[in-house]
DNA sequence: TTTGACTATTGACAAATTGCACATAGTGTG
DNA sequence: CACACTATGTGCAATTTGTCAATAGTCAAA
């Protein structure tokens, strides 16, 4: 049977089409490692993620030619490191992304205050 | 290779997390046909959708209990129609939903001002 | 110098979600 | 009857996301 999520709070896909637009904010600010990044994804609730999900992404949003990235010469302690950073196409796909979030939340809104609607007049009662 | 949205506008995963929340709130105005449903999930922005999706995603609510359905007695043009009805199970988990919405909600909001934030101050560059 | 802890990236596989094409079926109209 | 519209359901494939494990370098303690 499926498993839709709800019934245990938390499991399934919590990553919910932020990661991507996440990512490309990060790197906005400026080029960074992977294992950076992946720390830093965090602060927008998307913490204690599986690296490989990070890495697989910024990889193929590398094949998409959205962020370039190059092995770090200066190493510090542990292997090389990659660095990635934004190309102007990558800008472009963040401001879609925006776009689509703005939308998003637009609709989440929407949903929102008709639930809440219902609750005020109905008393928080099904029909 | 992974498709990955983007490069071309509206393609992909359209429902994002929203059809299921969408279904219980219609529920919980009251008891509908799944028809109808379809139809007026347009007001969430998910119109259009294959009615099969929105068929099978009410048959996997019945069998977790969210919701039960019976054969509409009454007919009107066309075959029979199955009514969904929402049980007090199906409530708590749309008040579950709700939060999660109210969360994710939250995580674009920042995402957005970070991303304000950065084209006030860099002038929409990326570095 | 071997062991373990931490940093860092990657590959292979499994599970879950979603979309699409098509099947079935009743009702009303020309 | 052929056709359009209403209404629901099945099966398969594509896509997305998650988990497990492999590889590998640096450093510090035992």
């Amino acid at each position: 049977m499926r498993w839709r999520g709800r019934g245990g709070r938390g499991r399934g896909r919590r990553t919910a089409r932020m990661l991507e637009p996440a990512l490309l904010l990060l790197l906005h600010h400026g080029p960074a490692h992977g294992y950076t990044l992946l720390e830093q994804l965090g602060e927008f609730g998307l913490g204690g993620l599986n690296p490989s999900v990070v890495y697989r992404l910024l990889r193929d949003m590398e094949a998409q030619g959205w962020v370039t990235s190059a092995w770090d010469e200066e190493q510090s302690q542990g292997p090389p490191r990659r660095v990635y950073c934004l190309t102007a196409s990558g800008n472009d796909v963040l401001a879609l992304w925006i776009q689509d979030l703005t939308e998003g939340r637009k609709r989440i809104d929407h949903l929102l205050t008709v639930y809440r609607h219902h609750m005020e007049e109905g008393e928080g009662e099904h029909h």
